[in-house]
RNA sequence: GGCGCCAUCGUCUAUCGGUUAGGACAUCGCCCUUUCAAGGCGGAAAGACGGGUUCGAUUCCCGUUGGCGCUACCA
């Protein structure tokens, strides 16, 4: 049988290293054994999916190199590849679960829910459905249907025994059923849930080998119970270990820049990356050369090499790779081109250019006027953001709400770029020439440079976000109360 | 709280019961060098704790502690 994986990211946010990492594993486990290797978009959450999500997604995984058979972009034979096109295909299992009482319909409320978890808390139980709709009969679940009563459809899972996950590199894990929540499959939207529709595409798309994040392993056993109900043979799982901060948290943009496009802006190889990632999943032993490419990567991959505690993402380590990839793979005129093609394409130096030449009266005034959208960390002081007429509380909460603004933006353009601030001016009861000031010199290392909200767009949604978040480090890091109060201000006004 | 996963230098890791516990990044020193890098050489740096099993445990078992994940009509 043909060795086939996949990557299934969730296209709400923006792309994460983490989602390199798996898609890399899975990418090497398929090509080492002359597989296939596919990319699905799961999409089932109308209310947080978003088509820049994916297309920045899709264009990330591209950039790094990663190359799918099958996938939204390139159709293939399993189509389609976006779980939102597939409503009708989980409908179609859901109600054969129904028919086969291996499923049941479910009318409890959110209220009811929450109530009974939290009275389960209370007692010190594990949080777990109680099986309420599940005693209803047939003529009750039609005539609550008829009435139009919202329902969900819960898995049934078994009240005693025991389930065996079979992790590809932990071994057997063991779990009781009766620990096992009865999961909402298919949603009152009529979406299904991740767990269903996961299973049902990864059978579907005939996948043999599922590599995913450790945070699924709790989930394993509704999976394996699916598998079960539907008759079908599941795909070997491997669960790999989480990336994390220096403080071994899991990896968080709030501590870090986790975005792979963060990476892209500051100038690392997609090369320099994809090794550093690939070094985590399958460590060099001594004597072994650290600096490979991808067929490298892929011909030495073997899970049964992948540690299993969790890795903190050590960016020196990649400055080292990167470093060595730019002087020893690449030859002045590829370096050139690297160069062109990071942040000086004609088109970047097009705008650039609007921009600045009002501001210069020699060429020689571009060094120190741009070299904040050639840089990476700027060098700039607590005191430079001062200086102007807020208290450093306002310049933090200022900063603070930036950060969780441009978050929600959709699409990093100029224009809402400049609402966003005015917004957070007009919050905040202050001017907004008031605010500025610390603007620019965390954005550009300068209290005067080119246009804010230009810089903005230019240096990225990454970028922006780690420049901000080191310039609120350095009038002082929030503490959690501070967060909770300004959150709750923040929620209040939006 | 419950369930599960994990546990060697600051970081990533090697060790399939017996090693001066090895390598890499970072760090420190020296060399090279017009500077800075790069490069070369060298140094410092680790088995969470407590019980077992064993002639012998970093390694196997149990417990404790700690970290992490899950605990949604999110993935």
């Amino acid at each position: 049988m043909k060795v086939r994986t996949r990557v299934a990211p969730s296209p709400t946010g923006d792309p994460h290293v983490g989602t390199a990492y798996v898609a890399l594993v899975n990418y090497c486990f398929a090509k080492r054994h002359g597989g296939e290797f596919i990319l699905r978009i799961e999409d089932t959450d109308r209310a947080r999916s978003t088509a820049e999500s994916e297309a920045a997604i899709l264009d990330s995984l591209r950039w790094c190199g990663l190359h799918w058979d099958e996938g939204p972009d390139v159709g293939g034979p399993h189509g389609p590849y976006r779980q939102s096109e597939r409503s009708a295909i989980y409908r179609e299992y859901a109600a054969r679960l129904l028919a086969s009482g291996d499923a049941f319909r479910c009318f409890c409320t959110p209220e009811r829910l929450d109530a009974m978890r939290v009275a389960q808390r209370a007692a010190g139980q594990l949080t777990r459905y109680d099986g309420l709709c599940r005693t209803y009969d047939a003529a009750e679940v039609a005539r609550r249907e008829a009435a139009g009563e919202p329902s969900v459809v819960r898995l049934r899972v078994p009240d005693d025994g025991t389930c065996i996950v079979e992790d590809g590199r932990r071994g057997p894990i063991e779990f009781e059923w009766s620990s096992v929540d009865m999961q909402v499959l298919l949603k009152s939207d009529g979406l299904p849930t991740y767990h269903l529709a996961n299973v049902v595409d990864d059978h579907l798309m005939e996948i043999t080998h599922v590599f995913r994040g450790e945070e699924w392993v709790s989930s394993a056993p509704k999976h394996m119970l699916l598998y079960r109900y539907f008759g079908w043979t599941a795909p070997k799982l491997t669960h790999l270990p989480l990336l994390r901060n220096p403080d071994k948290s899991k990896l968080s943009k709030r501590k870090n820049p986790t975005g792979i496009l963060f990476y892209r802006s500051l100038g690392y190889a997609p090369e320099a990356l994809l090794n550093f990632l690939g070094l985590l999943a399958n460590p060099a032993h001594e004597g072994v050369e650290e600096l490979m490419d991808l067929a490298h990567l892929v011909e030495r991959f073997d899970p049964a090499q992948i540690p299993l505690g969790g890795p903190v993402f050590d960016v020196g380590k990649l400055d080292w790779l990167n470093g060595r990839f730019l002087r020893e793979r690449l030859d002045d005129a590829q370096f050139v081109e690297r160069v062109r093609a990071w942040g000086a394409s004609p088109e970047r130096m097009r705008k650039i250019a609007a921009l600045a030449r009002p501001r210069v009266e020699r060429l020689s005034d571009l060094g120190p006027l741009l070299a904040f959208l050639f840089a990476g960390r700027l060098a700039i002081a607590a005191d430079q953001l001062r200086g102007g007429k807020l208290e450093d509380r306002q310049v933090r909460q200022a900063l603070q709400y930036a950060l969780w603004e441009l978050d929600r933006l959709d699409e990093w353009r100029v224009s809402g770029i400049e609402a966003t601030f005015v917004g957070i001016a007009q919050r905040l009861g202050v001017k907004f020439r008031d605010v500025a000031r610390p603007f620019y010199v965390a954005i550009t290392g300068s209290p005067t440079s080119i246009p804010l909200y230009d810089a903005i767009e230019l240096l990225g949604r990454d970028v922006v976000r780690e420049r901000l978040r080191v310039a609120l480090g350095l009038l002082g890091v929030p503490s959690k109360r501070e967060l909770d109060a300004w959150f709750e201000e923040w929620k209040g006004v939006s």
